[in-house]
RNA sequence: GCGGGUGUAGCUCAGUAGGUUAGAGCGCCAGAUUGUGAUUCUGGAUGUCGCCGGUUCAAAUCCGGUCACUCGCCCCA
């Protein structure tokens, strides 16, 4: 057994699971294209440098949680641990910046090396959003009303919050995190291990610790609204404005922050309090310094992502479509064998779900087909045969009828509805 | 990477002053009913008690290690 397990972190996805997953990406893809989003689907692995230009040398996710290694070739490859380096790579490659502005939609797996639990795997996955090319506000406020609508549609909203921030632009964002270095510094004995740490590498994130002493040193932390020039507090006005006349509620939280330095101006997160720890459902921020950290021109960009095993544990059963009921043929008698696979071929051609009895007497055949939900079970034996029809039951009223072959397939469509 | 909890049948779980053959419900298989399911009745199989080692006359039970799951921290979707 122990042999058979799945790798850490892992999981198969079947069942009800496999319902909710599909469910879920039909409607994410409903709602993108709604919005003028087109399909990408870049490869789950790219060239290690490609994340560790993008992300940081120094931050978690590529010091200690990619799945790295090297290829036949001597390649340093690496499996990709979030959508937007990927894409942007893409952008790139594709010389894309000729029909830039770009609106993109993917959805597949991510992977990180981290420790699992709740809602948190090493294979994970991810509905990506991404509109590259508009420096503009309105693309802030159309990738918000997009998360929104989606989060509306999965009905899933009521127990979320929009959590939103604007983190500046270069310019504000530097003058605040000076100010907060300059600030924490004045209180490192008061900070916790973690956060000295924060200060070195990663400054903005002491405001989200959940340390307690921490929080009492982050209350009267320099807030970073006051750090904002005027085209900051102009950008950010904008994108408030945009959301509110669109009706979108949301929650001001001045702690919530981006480590990366290509991030600025707007940062959110959707978050629900019914997932334990790991409330964060939707996630992105805008991110208009990245393809110049990439080697590329300067372009804007806005994205985020959604993690789709944490939406999957949210949303209700009555969202789901119920799996369409299938016809269960069943052969009585080795010369019905052949006639019912062509049968079943044959109405399979006409649109029909159709399963097989395989084995067994007529009562084990039967119960096989109560066992897979259908609507008619379809008896075929010499008697039928040699009159050139059926015995279909219906398994709903336990009533059944005698028709003609040539019939059958409208019969079963006719009355399917 | 750090700390806590848990691991017994396909599933949900009983089972500790260590003691003979390890249990229940659900599910599964078979029969009652060899041309009629879902109900009912009868019967059956569930298993290296996560794995390895130690203590003991004796370990599912106690101890150590290990692996996995789980909750939290870090980080993040």
């Amino acid at each position: 057994m122990a042999r058979l397990q799945p790798v850490r972190g892992t999981h198969d996805i079947l069942g009800d699971k496999a319902i909710r997953f599909r469910t879920i990406y039909e409607i994410f893809k409903q709602v993108a294209e709604r919005y003028c989003h087109e399909e990408i689907d870049t490869p789950i692995f790219e060239f290690t440098e490609t994340f560790k230009r993008t992300l940081g040398d120094t931050s978690d996710v590529v010091t200690k949680e990619m799945y790295t290694f090297e290829d036949r070739g001597g390649e340093q490859v690496t499996l990709r641990p979030e959508y937007t380096a990927g894409i942007a790579r893409a952008f790139m490659s594709n010389g894309l910046q000729q029909s830039s502005p770009c609106k993109f939609y993917s959805y597949g797996p991510i992977f990180r090396y981290e420790r699992p639990q709740k809602g948190r795997m090493r294979q994970f996955h991810q509905m990506d959003v991404e509109i590259i090319g508009v420096p503009e506000p309105q693309a802030d406020i159309e990738v918000l009303a997009l998360a929104s609508d989606l989060l509306n549609a999965l009905g899933i909203g009521a127990h979320i919050t929009l959590e939103l921030n604007s983190l500046g632009d270069p310019e504000s964002r530097v003058a605040y995190r000076d100010a907060l270095v300059n600030y924490f510094a004045g209180h490192k004995s008061k900070l916790s291990e973690d956060s000295l740490k924060r200060l070195e590498k990663n400054p903005l994130r002491i405001l989200d610790s959940k340390d307690e002493g921490d929080r009492l040193l982050v209350e009267n932390a320099p807030r970073i609204g006051d750090y904002y020039n005027d085209s900051t507090k102009k950008f950010f006005a904008d994108v408030i404005g945009g959301i509110e006349d669109i009706g979108i509620k949301y929650k001001i939280n001045d702690r919530l922050v981006r480590g990366l330095d290509y991030y600025c101006h707007t940062a959110f997160e959707f978050t629900t309090d019914q997932l334990g720890a790991q409330g964060t459902v939707l996630a992105g921020g805008r991110y208009d310094g990245l393809m110049e950290m990439m080697g590329g021109p300067q372009t804007a960009g806005i994205g985020w992502a959604a993690g789709m095993e944490r939406l999957a544990e949210l949303i209700s059963e009555d969202i789901l479509k119920n799996p369409q009921r299938p016809v269960v043929i069943t052969p009585v008698g080795e010369a019905a064998q052949a006639p019912a696979m062509k049968m079943a071929h044959d109405l399979r051609a006409d649109g029909i779900i159709v399963d097989m009895a395989y084995r067994g007497n007529v009562g084990k055949r039967m119960k096989r087909a109560n066992k897979q939900n259908a609507v008619y079970a379809v008896l075929l034996g010499d008697e039928e045969l040699s009159r050139g029809v059926a015995m279909v039951k219906n398994l709903d009223q336990g009533t059944q009828k005698e028709i003609e072959l040539a019939e059958l397939s409208a019969y079963l469509k006719g009355t399917n509805q």
